[in-house]
DNA sequence: CACCTATATTTTACGTCGTAAACTTATATC
DNA sequence: GATATAAGTTTACGACGTAAAATATAGGTG
């Protein structure tokens, strides 16, 4: 064939599998799904996937990369979407839980414990950087309107663990049968931000 | 061989199995322990651990479950040796840190999203149900005491949620460069509580 | 004691997996 | 048009989970 692979042809044939494997992984589970399926979803023979990924842990990385890329962006928009600092944290908030929700697999895949090492994929590392950057910089708006006072990045971390314990745990059905998810996340909100009211 | 396996010498095969599947587990994850493996540390043929357990699912199961039933009684243990109900939440709290941090893997298995359907293992439910009513009894007693007010249900999940993703974002290396865990537990607690406050 | 039967365990076997290596095919250059 | 080179396929291997068949061993019975 051709001398070469232009760039752009690469790259449409990782997004291609990629796609294909998000979906994939999303139904059955990155284990449940075979090389040889991811192939045969785009018509190839099972050994042409590794001209393009090192091998499967290559492209779960790049799945979750991805993941993390839509996260940042859905997260992105909230925050551009709403001028005011008080509104803007419960914008970014929603936007947080209904990614999780929506796309609950992503999610899943994003921040499931016991994953391949993530220090060997830079580019899953960059990705899962820019989404916690995002949090960071909503929390500095809060901490500068005034609302809220500390630091900011830790602030950010701790509405974000509540935030991520309580989507976690309602995705592994660990949630008492009484308790309704949404609210549990605007309880804990409203309360971690009196908490740490000014005064 | 004789004509029936007492049920002690089946719990002991069980229970042998299971914690060298476990520190196997731990290791290197659920995924890359090979039922051949595990007759092997115990000196079977590759078939024998399927006399006693339905498949590999089923061991993951059982192993989860007995990590459930170590980390409830790692907090009633705290629970009964507090009498004060405020230090007592701190106590607890310590406690489910404590289980998270140093048996991380133990942790990381029964919290893991993505594990084979919960519902189809009875023994798991119940380890599982009896870790989460110790928390609920924990927080029924902090609003009793007075010092807090709310639906202690809601209380209790709250709480769970603050602990469980700050304890699953820093076992997931997700944290800041700049963050201790150990603060950001303490400052995620006292938030909540001062938060939720009465008056 | 010898023998039979029931069951614990092992052996064998099958289909599937991830992927290494060899092979085939098709152009871009000379 | 011959040739080098890279894209894609085929073949092959060792390991996996586990079903089925074969074996071995302990009673109960004559």
């Amino acid at each position: 064939m051709p001398r070469a692979l232009s760039p752009a042809q690469v790259e449409d044939f990782r997004e291609r599998l990629c796609a294909a494997a998000e979906h994939l992984f999303a139904e059955h589970g990155p284990e449940a799904v075979t090389m040889r399926q991811l192939a045969a979803e785009l018509g190839v023979s099972p050994m042409t996937p590794y001209r393009y990924f090192k091998d499967k842990d290559d492209i779960l990385a790049a799945v979750r990369a991805a993941g993390f890329g839509r996260f940042a962006q859905a997260m992105e928009a909230a925050f551009h979407g709403e001028p005011d600092p008080v509104k803007r944290s419960e914008a970014v908030g929603r936007a947080y839980a209904r990614f999780a929700l929506e796309q609950p697999d992503a999610y899943r895949l994003m921040f499931d414990l016991s994953q391949p090492n993530e220090a060997d994929y830079p580019e899953l590392v960059a990705a899962s950087s820019r989404a916690r950057d995002m949090l960071i910089g909503q929390a500095k708006g809060m901490v500068d309107a005034g609302q809220i006072e500390g630091d900011p990045v830790l602030i950010a971390h701790m509405l974000w663990a509540a935030l991520h314990g309580g989507l976690v745990l309602q995705l592994a059905g660990k949630l008492g049968p009484s308790i309704d998810p949404s609210a549990l996340r605007r309880n804990t909100f409203q309360a971690i931000l009196k908490g740490l009211a000014k005064g």
